[in-house]
Formats: C-alpha cells, sequence, structure tokens
DNA sequence: CCTGGCACTCTGTCCGCCCGAGTGCCAGCC
DNA sequence: GGCTGGCACTCGGGCGGACAGAGTGCCAGG
C-alpha cells in the first residue's frame, strides 16, 4: 500500500528517533536524508504514515516518532541484520573461550551481550528437556543416604539427596549405577521415563524402595519445571535510557526478577530464527514498553535454549539482532567443544 | 560530650527522616516525638549536632537530614537489633524449608531478604575455601577423558573436565577415587594439598599423568576464586527511592553486577556478628550513596559465607539488622540439615 | 538553661510570557 | 496528479518575577 518513498521516510524516522531519542520533524528528515523531495512533501507523507498508525506524534506540534507497529514494519521489512565485523567476532569468541564450566559459559555470555549490545542480556542454561543424558552417577554418603548426580551433554549438572527407605549396599549402588547408566547414556530426557520403567523389578524386593526412590528423583529432576534456570546482566543500562525512565524502569526490573516470567517469554518466542517482540506485542505488561530479541542457541543444529535482550522499544534493531545472532552462534559452537 | 536529649534528638531525625524521606525540622520533632521541649531548645540542639557533623542541612533554611556520622552513631548507641516477630520467623523457615538444592536455597534466600527488607539482597554461596569434602567423583566419560565432581559438605558441587595424557583403564579411576576419598572425605579444602601431595607415588608410571592432571585440577577448584559466586535480587527495590534517582541508582546497579566487588565488600565486613557499612565507610566509590548490612552463615558454629543487603544510607536499621540476622541464621539451619 | 518572639533566608511553585519548532492546509507550478 | 513554497496556527519548554511556607538563628526575658 504505501509507496517506496513513504517507506523510505518511515525508516529515515526510525533510524533517527533511535539516535536521538527526540521527536523527529519533516524539515530535519529531509536535512540528514537525502530523500530528494521537500519537506511539505514530507509531512505529506508523514500525515498517510500517521493515519495508517506506523507513527505518532506526542503532542500537537512535535515531531512524529514511530509506534510498534511502525518498529514491526521497519524491522519485517525496511531493516536487515548487521552482521558482526571480523575483530568483532573475534572478540566475542576469545571472550566465550575462557570458560571453565557451564556456569562460566553462560555468566560470560550474559556479560558479553550485555555490553555488546549496551541493554539488558538474557541467557537461558541449556534446557534439561532437550539435552541427552551424559553420565549417571549415585554416590553412597550413608548407609542410607545416596547423592544422585546427572551429566548432560551441555555440561550441565544436578544433584539430589535422597533418603533410602532400607539401607542400601555398596554393591547394589554399583549394580544399579552400572544398569540405570547402560539404558540412559546417550538418550534424550523424554525417554527416559520409559527407558527406566522396569528397572526396579532386576533388583532384590528389599532394594527395590530405595531403587524407586532413586528412580522417581531422577524423574523429578528431569521434569522439574523450576530447573529453567536462567541469567541477567545489564541491569545498569537501563538507566541510559529516558530521562522519564524512573516510571518505566521499575516492572522491567521487577520483570527481570521473575525469572518465570522470562521464561515463558523466551519459550513463547518462535522455535527457529530470530525473534523480535516490539513493545505491546509482549504478553507480560511490564515489558510493554520494551522490546525482546531472542534467538535459539544449541550445541548441534538443534536448539537446547535460548538467549537474548531486553531493551526500549526504541532500539537498534538491525544491531541488536546482529549481536545477539551472533553471540548465539559461537556459544552453540563452544558448547560443541566442550 | 552530648547530653542525653541530643542523643534522643538525633534518634528522632534519624527515624522521622527514614519515615518521610524529607529533611526534618525542629518544630515537626517537638510535635510528632514528646521531647518535652520547645522547638527553640530542639533547634539549639540541632546547631550542637550539626556543628559536631551529625547531621546537616541539604540548604540554608531547610530541615536537617543526618549524615553518615549520625547513622553511624545511631546504629552504634541508639538503635538495637529489631526481633523479627514469631509469624514472621515462621513464614522465614516455610519459605526456606522447599528448597530442593543449594541453588534453590541460595535463590529463596535471595528472594526472601529482598522482600523482607524491600532492598537489594546479597547472597553468597557458601564458600568452598571453608568447607569440607563430602565426596570426590571420578567418572570415565571417554578412554582419555574423566569428569572430577566435587561434592562439599555444604550441598555445593563443583565439576571439572580432564583430558587425560594416556588412556586410563577402569581399574586406575576406581583406585585413584578410592585412595582420594579416603585421604580427604570430611577434611577442610585447605589441608587438601598437604593430603594428596605424595598421592601420585602410588601409581604405575603410566598413569601418574593422568594422577597429577586430575590432582590439579582438583587443587584448582579448590582455590579458583572465580568461585565464589553470589546472587543478587530484589534490584527494583531501588526504584523506590530518591526523585533524584536515575543518577543514584546508576552507579548501584553496576556495583551489583560487578560481583567481584560486591565479593571483596562482604570480605572486608568482620567475620563474626553483623556489620553495618554506612556510605563513604564503602570502599567501594558506586556505593558511595548507600548502606551494606551483612552478616556470615554457616551450618555449624562457623560462617561458610555472607549474606546481606545494600540501601539507601536512608533505612531502617534495626529493622533491616533483624531479618538480615533471622536470614543468615534460619539459612545456617537448612544448610546443616541437608 | 529553657522559651517565645521576630526577622531573615531559602526553596518550590505558580503564573504569564515569549520563542521556536513543527504542523496542516492551500494555492500554484511542473 | 503529485510536488512545492508559503502562511497561519498550535503547543511545549524556558525564563523571570511574585508568593507562600517552612525552617532557621538570634536575642531578650523568665
Amino acid at each position: 500500500m504505501l509507496s517506496e518513498r513513504r517507506l523510505q521516510v518511515l525508516r529515515a524516522i526510525v533510524q533517527d528517533y533511535v539516535g536521538t531519542e527526540e521527536p523527529v520533524g519533516s524539515k530535519a528528515l529531509t536535512e540528514r536524508h537525502n530523500l530528494g523531495v521537500s519537506p511539505a512533501t514530507v509531512r505529506n507523507d508523514m500525515a498517510a504514515l500517521e493515519d495508517e498508525g506506523y507513527i505518532a506524534q506526542p503532542h500537537t506540534s512535535a515531531g512524529r516518532i514511530p509506534t510498534d507497529k511502525g518498529y514491526r514494519l521497519f524491522v519485517d521489512k525496511l531493516a536487515g541484520v548487521k552482521p558482526m565485523s571480523p575483530p568483532e567476532r573475534r572478540a566475542i569468541q576469545n571472550f566465550l573461550e575462557g570458560a571453565v564450566d557451564l556456569d562460566d559459559v553462560v555468566a560470560r555470555t550474559v556479560r558479553l551481550l550485555a555490553q555488546l549490545t549496551r541493554q539488558v542480556a538474557v541467557v537461558q542454561y541449556p534446557s534439561l528437556t532437550r539435552s541427552t543424558v551424559r553420565h549417571v552417577e549415585l554416590l553412597s554418603l550413608a548407609p542410607a543416604r545416596v547423592m544422585l548426580v546427572l551429566i548432560t551433554d551441555t555440561g550441565r549438572v544436578e544433584q539430589r539427596m535422597i533418603d533410602c527407605p532400607a539401607p542400601f549396599g555398596e554393591a547394589s549402588l554399583a549394580d544399579l549405577r552400572a544398569r540405570l547408566n547402560s539404558r540412559v547414556a546417550g538418550r534424550r530426557f523424554t525417554d527416559v521415563p520409559r527407558l527406566v520403567e522396569d528397572l526396579a523389578e532386576a533388583f532384590d524386593i528389599e532394594d527395590r524402595g530405595t531403587v524407586s526412590a532413586v528412580l522417581s528423583t531422577l524423574l523429578e529432576t528431569l521434569v522439574e519445571e523450576n530447573e529453567e534456570r536462567l541469567m541477567i546482566g545489564g541491569t545498569a543500562n537501563l538507566t541510559r535510557f529516558g530521562h522519564d525512565f524512573p516510571l518505566t524502569i521499575r516492572p522491567v526490573l521487577e520483570a527481570l526478577e521473575e525469572h518465570v516470567v522470562l521464561l515463558k517469554l523466551l519459550g513463547e518466542a518462535g522455535d527457529s530464527g530470530m525473534t523480535v517482540r516490539i513493545g505491546h506485542e509482549n504478553a507480560y505488561e511490564g515489558l510493554n514498553s520494551t522490546s525482546v530479541v531472542s534467538v535459539g542457541y544449541g550445541s548441534g543444529g538443534e536448539a537446547v535454549a535460548k538467549l537474548g535482550v531486553v531493551g526500549p522499544t526504541r532500539m537498534d534493531y538491525p544491531g541488536t539482532m546482529g549481536a545477539v545472532r551472533a553471540v548465539a552462534r559461537y556459544v552453540g559452537q563452544i558448547l560443541a567443544e566442550s
């Protein structure tokens, strides 16, 4: 519907507004972008864009600012993803390579992403439900006390204490450990319940209580939702925005503390490719004045978790998307190597 | 030096200012606290307090606000620690008891502390250096690849991958595992280096490379400073303060992201008992307008880590100190049980 | 040593004013 | 038909003066 020039005008408005943080007027537009037409013409285009809901003016006789719908069009049609420069890529890789364990990988990723985008970074730990089991370890800590350690292919380690209904010998423990691992090692988490279903039957009657305790703890660990963890960083960047911000910063900080909300948010984002949610597109009210750029990452072809950034709707979308994509790619590599 | 009444005046000023967030004048003071003297008398006292540096006026002809020195006197001499009410205690206990693992304990503690104090909560993970070893586990993941899992008495689990210089058989692994545990289980981390010093000598020449690799990884894990982790929560509470805040909130958020800084801060606090650092008493500049209340906690008599809150110097010290102390006590209990 | 009174000093706010940026519209031109 | 220049209009933000209120310091008297 919109003529080519009008789209250019919208693009120019978004770019200028993102740069200056101030409503942009027709005259300034013609000066900074060579559109080849006069301010008056641009004014007509702006009026049309406003009618369509792509831009709005905060007050009569102020410049225009993009609406959520305007940003949406910008992201979908007018802007690409700005690739990282080779030096930036090298810096990312170097920074991530020094990590010693999964916690460190995630921590570094958060830090990196926050620095690159100068926004709030959110990184989800590789999800248990999409990973495979590398190893299950059982440790006898006391006659009737066993510790279960679960190690995933993404390097994540979970442990649980189990109180046994009856004393459980070292031999039985070794037996159980061996049987468990032969069945589940290398298998996907979702398959585990089926694979261990009948395992208790192989044991003596007096050990079955403990075996089922171990199995049920294992299954619990696999499904436990609250084990979907994530890490946040760069919250200080929130203060870079708007003088008006005390009002908008509050709900954002609250949202960031609600990891459950964030996980849901990431979960709703598309599974493949990058997702950008702009302003009111975010279901959670506290984030209605922010945009969330997220993407899945994983050690192989498949995504095991997501990462992204939260920033004002007035953000540099191409640059942010480029950084998010690049970081996700390198984190995937690092995970595959470890 | 200061007469009893002047101390009372200071106490009243602190209490009122904490409550109202506005400079407090002589008239308001006499109305809200029955000091038994007239405003004029209070004015004289205030002048004296100002001379001594306990209070200050933001502008001529405004009320007074306490200085850092004033808060210091208040905390040291004029205020006690407000104990939690029995219902509050029960709530704390209930909330902490549902935790499934150490991460969960820490996460719940942060949340709880932030809610109770309505400020930013900081909880350090039980420090490795003061813990004892519960168990060391070695897992063979590939012919020349071993995973080291270290379990502490506080429930903390650390894992490291080790690439072996030569293939390492299951038998050797079991041998090493048994020897390691018999030497270090139950011992303090600081003793471990001495205890495993000569362990490699017991092995065949071709296995020694791997054994030393394992040992050095173990020792690294023990000393690695960056393993001093902590968790933060309640940052949204920062927005409750001051209209002027955009300026002061920024450095605080930055400080909170610098876990290294926070760990140093906690480390500097006294080892036993509660420490209150007020305003400029904090070495880190970004926290010069905040106070930090911290205390050690631990599963036994000894502290294994610290926790605390960061808030404006204008905080409710008795209440905050009460909450911090109570939470530390219950976390200690929970850790002892697990 | 306390008290009441008084003059003084600020701050915060409200009001009116003006300026400038930006708009919408219209008539004219290509 | 679409672009352009011109023009009148609107509104927000900044500036300055006036004002009220809170709070102070000081002093003389009890």
